[in-house]
DNA sequence: GCAAAAGTGTTGTAGGTACACCCATGC
DNA sequence: GCATGGGTGTACCTACAACACTTTTGC
């Protein structure tokens, strides 16, 4: 008789302008590693989707709004838990982190954005988790246009450029990634003017077409950074 | 209590020039779906990490040599086993057909390759995963060099053309595909000379270079086709 | 000598990269 | 008026795509 269980955890990455990549981790309440920081998850119920026991966890630990979700990589080794025998399966999800409050509850003392540039020791192998998480965030910002989703709802163009630089930390020409960007057409004008709070010339603030990036993908086109 | 059961399952892919991509299937011996042909896999045991479930399943159930091995993509909707809830960890395979002899035995009726074009029905849900499979398969094929462990240790440079070809489904052009494979100058000449059996010209037989390639890789230089 | 398979170069073009100055605003 | 941040165009060059005839072999 088998008896292995069966979790789900969560790498949430967050991003501000000002402050770069975070990632939201909690501080468990439960042994083992009582105390430490580790990423948000917990166990599967018996008659719910692995997707469905993501957004639960997140939900109830951490009151995350999520924004998109993929599934990542389950990790199995037999001493990954030092308890029990357990496997998860790992996502990884992007927010807005100033689009709501966080509220940690059940399963977690508290609930907190790291910068990804000063992260605390992560409990069980969660550095791994975490890493191919970071991995895969860069890959696919090259291919799918998923950065939009760690931006708000209406951005100016230099947020654009900013996430693009540091999340894949290299330089980016201004001109020519504008030129890119713009090529594909799938940004619109809103009209309005980004308002800074020093001085400095205000750009026109934008948003991602979703559904025009949608009609394009559809017709054979591919997004490419 | 949690009661959910983990597996592992496998799509594992061969290829023969004659007559392309293949799918190696098993007849199953046991409930669900008695009878019926399905991927390669089962229960991972208590003790056993699920990279050696994976290999351990596929030799019992059908003997094969594995080249190449990699995690897919995990399945867990609670409906997918129409008995037990189990959550599957996939993994995709390549292998070269003709380097062994299939040698079903434990939990298998039979074990045998499909043509991709000419598939049976699937148990479960495992045209899902089929489909996962050559999806990663294709994409991968672009930016690894994940194609020479389809192939014999040593091939003609057509072998390696034709694969592109009929795994991509799409024309090649012979002349720009061989300018950029040479570019990257990780195929050897082993001297010896293909034999054909009909008329043609034979062409010299290529190994690929594994440890070049690595250096290459490490050295800040990637794959693309 | 003919059918089958492999070998071989050139040219046009699109897209990527490199690069520096002007404009709007706040203080 | 100056410091800060945003906006803009051109020239070079590399890399991909398109394309057809010759050579070697078996029968």
């Amino acid at each position: 008789m088998q008896s292995i269980k069966v979790a789900v955890d969560a790498v949430v990455f967050g991003y501000l302008p000002a402050e770069g990549l975070t990632v939201l981790l909690i501080k468990r309440k439960e042994p083992p590693f009582k105390g430490k920081w580790a990423l948000p998850g917990g166990l599967v119920k018996d008659k719910e989707s692995l997707d469905a026991a993501v957004e639960r966890e997140l939900k109830e630990e951490t009151g995350v709004q999520i924004n998109y979700l993929e599934q990542l990589y389950s990790f199995g080794s037999p001493k990954r838990d030092p308890r029990n025998r357990v496997v998860s399966i790992s996502y990884y999800a992007l927010v807005r982190p100033d689009a709501f409050t966080l509220a940690p509850s059940t399963d977690a003392l508290e609930a907190k954005w790291f910068n990804i540039e000063d992260l605390p020791r992560l409990a069980f192998d969660h550095p791994i988790i975490l890493e191919k998480a970071m991995e895969r965030l860069q890959a696919k910002l090259g291919y799918e246009p998923i950065g939009f989703e760690l931006l708000d709802e209406v951005f100016p163009f230099s947020d654009l450029e900013k996430l693009y630089a540091s999340l894949l930390d290299k330089k980016i020409d201004r001109r020519n990634f504008k030129k890119k960007i713009n090529s594909y057409g799938f940004l619109i004008d809103t009209g309005k003017k980004q308002k800074l709070d020093g001085p400095g010339r205000p750009g026109p603030l934008l948003k991602f077409d979703k559904k025009k990036y949608f009609q394009l993908k559809a017709s054979g086109f591919s997004f490419e950074i």
